[in-house]
DNA sequence: GTCTATACGAGGATAGAC
DNA sequence: GTCTATCCTCGTATAGAC
């Protein structure tokens, strides 16, 4: 199920579709899932797991600001698009509030570390005083899942290397004019 | 059809839908239509010529990074997504090669117009000479993209418009740098 | 041009045998 | 626990009458 919510999304992906991948009848299915939601609900709470497992390098060693430029660059595959920010565009998926739930939470605590880190790096004036880590953090995260959208358009990954550049530029030029500061 | 393939995207659209929205019965809209896709592909480039017309404000008065900001900052839906960018989750529309061909285009005229506007910016000494416009071109797409996405994820307007603001105070920050260069 | 009738497969799930 | 049989609705489209 997790593999399909990633290829068709939730709405495009029955039933059947998993029970033929699985290599499983009706019977085990049922047998061990109420259905389709609930087959959702645990492999995207899976999914939502591991992406934030993923997020480490924000936490991680090196000054605030490095940590955040490591993060970025870390490798995406555009094409695929992201696991769960996907599901928002998902009519079904967005209004069953159990699945928006698992995607808002997932969001949530990604935010949360970039805020963190955010607010160590203007700490350690790399980014200038008067920067809001909350907007920032958004920004940030915008333009990864926004790669992801420009990616998928064009069915090349070029686009979101090309979108974690320029990211990647503007928070050298800030750090530049943090300096300038003081 | 344009109203519907904004609501709930391609796959989860059907012809009954469209024609009970349309008020009218079966015959009369496969009597004009050849079904659901030609309906989809005209709402969409339709809309599509909608959306690069809004971008007006990237070719208008002002300086460069003006402009620029002016556009960021147009007022945007964040909880109903974009709808072009929509199409690039849909596995059915991604997968149709005249939609994706209309997705496609779409954007790519809306980074051209990015990529001028930071190309003057750039002349104008508003944004660091080292400033690769095609990366900020589509680290700019990326945001509001993104934006919409965080927006979907919470169902609340409010990470869109902190996105956009993250950005507005990245592109100052960069141009007091591109200050302090000479 | 527009309507109603009809067709057939897929989606989602239940029933009950083994 | 797993399988097959069965159910009903929806999606998508065609046929043919008015």
């Amino acid at each position: 199920m997790a593999e399909l919510l990633w290829e068709r999304g939730y709405a495009a992906t029955s039933p059947r579709d998993v029970m033929s991948r699985a290599g499983v009848g009706q019977g085990s299915m049922y047998h061990h899932f109420t259905g389709k939601h609930q087959l959702a609900v645990e492999a995207l709470t899976a999914v939502a797991r591991d992406m934030t497992a993923a997020a480490s390098p924000l936490d991680g060693d090196g000054s605030p600001l490095e940590r955040m430029k490591r993060y970025l660059a870390l490798p995406r595959p555009g094409t695929l698009g992201c696991r769960v920010g996907r599901m928002t565009q998902d009519p079904q998926a967005v209004t069953d509030p159990e699945l928006r739930t698992v995607v808002a939470t997932a969001f949530d605590t990604m935010l949360d570390r970039w805020e963190h880190a955010i607010t160590d790096a203007v700490a350690a004036g790399e980014l200038p005083a008067d920067t809001d880590p909350g907007d920032l953090a958004r920004t940030l995260a915008a333009v990864i899942q926004g790669g992801y959208v420009l990616a998928r358009a064009r069915g090349e990954q070029q686009p979101m290397d090309a979108a974690v550049r320029g990211a990647l530029a503007l928070l050298d030029a800030a750090r530049t004019a943090a300096r300038g500061e003081h």
